[in-house]
RNA sequence: GGGAGCUUAGCUCAGCUGGGAGAGCAUCUGCCUUACAAGCAGGGGGUCACAGGUUCGAUCCCUGUAGCUCCCACCA
């Protein structure tokens, strides 16, 4: 027996624990069946899970589960990101309070303390993913940093590297100085901050005066090679060629014309630092100039900086500008805003710094896969962040791939002590293949995202040719929120044309971001994150998942609210309830099949009220319309099935024929077996609970076919009638509101219908019960009795004939108000009927119908005026 | 500098290809009616940001304006 109220810390665990013992999640290759396939986003090992983790696997569990009922064979394949960078830096705090540091522990035993850190904590965010019921396949649970991806990784590395389309090179890089580590070009944030600008003076060498230029970052004024002015720029012609003495250093430096000053900015002069900015850089390269560094790797001033060597960058800049004052060479200071690059990881300021890195060749790998989206082989949705995707791979430069950690996938290169050969291999090597010399691997591990690139392939096997590759690739859907397009998506897009020939996915769905109740962004920093595990321990699993995906669309933000969350606590808490009136009600009856049944007209009401409902959420589901498929079934459940059918079931079952009652019963059975069904990808636990004690037979809705529409229980004539013995009881109701009738006074109510009799036959009984009428009687005629009241519907005129509960005045004013909307209605109606264009253009069905809507208006407002002439 | 999104009821938001504005919460009135007070019945509340255009017809399509948000670029 279900409790009075809805409970899921009774139920929601046990129920989990009774699927995986049931092995419902692990995917079976079936050549009956066609596969769905759905590779989760690899949450970080070091990560807890948050609301962004909540919406994302809610969605993809919605997706699977519908799809497994629908009969795909459905793989939800999960797994964790090493999170190279991230994980690291846990790594060094957690030495850190030991006082120790990577170098005084070494590689290994790092690398064991970080193995052991995954061990401890990696599997936090699987188990929370479990609570929140996602029915993901455990068996095929993957890490990025296993034996499979791994593999791929190195087989990857190396074809790509024959390929050319790998390389080293001495490039400008961001770099981190706290992290010690190079970061691609999506790892930096630009932050814009309050800065100056520095006018600092250069002097010709030959004494014939100065060139000032203007510079955000003085201190890279000991790594500058040259002067940079715009060709045309008239004031600076006759500087071209001539020699500068940078000053602090004495260094002589050349002026040189370039295009890629702009004269309009600052003095029109730039001072040009090749090791230390990548648009220098640029320009060093055209004019051969001298790259000299002047940081090291740690942000500290190096040997080059002559006597500010030692110092931390910022100090290095205060005290280069105090020298240049001392010496007069500062001419100004100006306010200045511009945007910071920093560390995506740790925040800290990056440094453009001139390294050798390892770089993946990015204009061919960009162009097919720039093509595949054009061509709709893959598809966003919202589509608006196709755009996003396309001005990222147009705009591509090479990937910097290489990272100065410790904990990820080792490049697979190696370099001879003896020759100084290199050597890029899959396998290990231990000897140089040309001189037999002793080999060591390259020190530098790869970008985490190089091995999420290939995730959706190498979970599965590749580069063997594996039977889960071969029948669960492409998979289908891949669920993710905007801010990874360029980190994953587009790279997933492109390693999986380059490497599988084929499109990982068909579908890009875009969640938003859960923000927080004042529309915040969830943040560490802030503190205002909202844990979804309490909510869940609190309102459970279902009530947060349904709280995150009812009336949302992909792509949009959402605020996150406890209002929301009792809301749909309170949906639940109803679906329990109407669950345990249908439980105890059936109990221990013997109910006909509900083909065979005698259906009354509420029992057709409601079966094609649900057929309706059937095909537009399916719709709705394959076009991943979550939001309104889940809204729609929330309607229904509580509009139509609680607060009508189950209503209308009372008289029958409160009544004493058996038969009605039993196939009035088997209709509830029916619906309510179909609308748990439905809302199963939703809320999994408690259309678990309530299907279990609906049926005790054992089995699991899980498993269970997705409603389909029935052509049998198709029945819009009755349909149609029911709805107008509804539109009578609300009428009578809202009259007895209106007159203040109270809820305990029972009134007789006389209809006189105005088309078909039988309809209100059928229904007087509804009307009745639900009307609170001590009896309805259907009339031929109006005797238009002054003391009557009436309410006329399009469909008959409700007489009440009790003048000691009436309210003259009150009649009047409401008489009046109905008339007044009949009438606007029925302007409305002719206006439109008035227009040419209308008339000619319009849909016929359309005008038809403006035609019925003035006939039905014309009655009713006579009937109206006569109604208050008659109480005058 | 380039691009995207948003602006709908007091609040938070839906509204799929143009054909009479919706939900939840809040609010007001009345109800402990034997599934549910985490509830029931009824009510009030909107120039769909603004201005043009296309159309017989625009919340929806086009153009422009304003405000807010975000992404990309990185003029030193």
């Amino acid at each position: 027996m279900l409790s009075k109220t809805y409970q899921p810390q009774d139920f929601e665990n046990r129920i989990y624990e009774e699927w995986q013992n049931k092995n419902y999640f692990t995917a079976v290759i079936d050549k009956n069946k066609k596969p769905f396939t759905i590779v989760i986003p690899p949450p970080n090992i070091t990560g807890q899970l948050h609301m962004g983790h909540a919406l994302n696997n809610s969605i993809q569990d919605v997706i699977i589960r519908f799809k497994r009922m629908q009969g795909f064979s459905a793989l939800y394949l999960p797994g964790t990101d090493h999170a190279s960078i991230a994980t690291e830096v846990k790594i060094v705090e957690q030495m850190a309070k030991e006082g120790l540091t990577k170098a005084d522990v070494g590689r290994e035993e790092f690398l064991q303390r970080a193995w052991k850190w995954k061990e401890k904590y990696g599997g936090r965010i699987i188990e929370q993913l479990k609570r929140l019921g996602c029915s993901c396949d455990w068996s095929r649970l993957a890490f990025t940093m296993d034996e499979k991806c791994s593999k791929a990784v190195k087989h990857v590395f190396v074809k790509l590297y024959n390929k050319g389309l790998i390389y080293q090179g001495d490039r400008i890089i961001n770099w981190c100085p706290s992290c010690k580590t190079a970061l691609s070009d999506a790892e930096v944030d630009y932050i814009e901050q309050d800065s100056f600008l520095w006018h600092i003076k250069y002097p010709l060498k030959d004494g014939s005066g100065f060139i000032t230029v203007a510079t955000t970052r003085p201190e890279t004024m000991l790594g500058d090679t040259a002067v940079a002015v715009n060709p045309n720029d008239k004031r600076y012609a006759s500087f071209i060629g001539k020699t500068l003495i940078l000053p602090l250093i004495n260094r002589e430096i050349p002026v040189i014309a370039d295009e890629y000053v702009d004269m309009q900015f600052g003095t029109g002069a730039v001072k040009i630092t090749p090791a230390h900015d990548p648009n220098d850089f640029e320009v060093g390269a055209r004019h051969n100039l001298k790259v000299i560094r002047v940081m090291d790797d740690g942000g500290i001033m190096n040997e080059n900086a002559t006597k500010y060597d030692g110092l931390d960058r910022f100090e290095a800049r205060k005290k280069i500008v105090q020298d240049l004052k001392n010496q007069n060479l500062l001419e100004n200071i100006k306010p200045h805003k511009h945007n910071v690059g920093s560390c995506y990881r740790c925040g800290e300021t990056v440094e453009p710094i001139v390294s050798k890195q390892w770089f993946v060749k990015m204009q061919p790998l960009a162009k097919p896969a720039i093509d595949a989206v054009k061509d709709k082989k893959t598809v966003f949705i919202p589509k608006r962040f196709e755009k996003i995707y396309f001005n990222w791979m147009e705009n591509i430069k090479d990937w910097c791939i290489s990272r100065q950690l410790w904990w990820g996938h080792r490049i697979p290169a190696y370099y001879c002590t003896a020759c100084g050969k290199m050597i890029v291999s899959e396998s290990d090597i231990v000897k140089c293949p040309d001189c037999q010399g002793d080999v060591y691997q390259d020190k530098d591990v790869l970008d985490t995202w190089f091995s999420s690139a290939l995730w959706p392939f190498s979970t599965l096997g590749y580069p063997d040719k594996t039977d889960d590759l071969n029948y669960f690739y492409p998979t289908n859907i891949l669920v993710t929120a905007y801010d990874i397009i360029f980190f994953w998506v587009a790279r997933m897009i492109f390693s999986g044309i380059e490497h599988m020939k084929e499109l990982p996915f068909k579908d890009v769905l875009i969640t938003g971001l859960v923000r927080d109740e004042l529309g915040r962004k969830m943040s560490k920093s802030l503190g205002n994150g909202i844990d979804p595990l309490e909510i869940i321990e609190k309102y459970g699993a279902d009530t947060l998942r349904f709280s995150l995906l009812i009336g949302t669309s992909p792509g949009s933000d959402m605020r996150f609210s406890y209002e929301k969350i009792e809301g749909c606590r309170n949906f639940n808490n109803k679906l329990w309830n109407a669950a345990r009136f249908v439980i105890i009600n059936a109990e221990g009856q013997s109910l006909p099949d509900i083909f065979n049944a005698d259906k009354n007209s509420a029992d057709k009401w409601i079966l094609n009220k649900l057929n309706q409902l059937v095909v537009d959420v399916v719709n709705n589901m394959e076009k991943y319309e979550l939001g309104l498929a889940a809204a729609k079934i929330y309607d229904f459940v509580w509009n139509y099935f609680c607060d009508w059918y189950i209503e209308l079931t009372k008289p029958v079952l409160y009544g004493d024929d058996f038969e009605k009652k039993n196939s009035t019963l088997s209709v509830l059975v029916y619906v309510l077996d179909k609308i748990v069904k439905l809302l199963h990808p939703f809320i999994p636990f408690i259309t678990e609970e309530i299907f279990g004690n609906l049926f005790a037979c054992g089995g699991s809705i899980m498993v269970e076919k997705y409603p389909v529409y029935n052509p049998k229980f198709d029945y819009p004539q009755d349909s149609e009638d029911m709805d107008i013995i509804i539109e009578t009881i609300r009428a009578i109701r809202n009259l007895r509101s209106e007159m203040n009738v109270p809820p305990s006074k029972r009134i007789l109510v006389n209809i006189l219908p105005a088309g078909d009799k039988q309809i209100f036959e059928k229904g007087a009984l509804y009307i009745q019960k639900l009307a609170n009428a001590s009896d309805v009687i259907l009339v031929n005629n109006d005797d238009e009795n002054k003391d009557n009241i009436t309410v006329v519907l399009p469909n008959c005129k409700i007489i009440i004939a009790s003048k000691e509960l009436i309210d003259k005045e009150k009649e009047l004013i409401r008489l009046g108000k109905e008339l007044k909307l009949a009438q606007s209605e029925l302007m409305r109606a002719k206006g439109k009927l008035q227009s040419q264009g209308f008339l000619s253009k319009a849909p016929k069905e359309l005008v038809e119908a403006e035609k019925q809507k003035v006939e039905k208006y014309s009655l009713l407002t006579e009937q109206l005026s006569k109604s208050i002439e008659s109480i005058k």
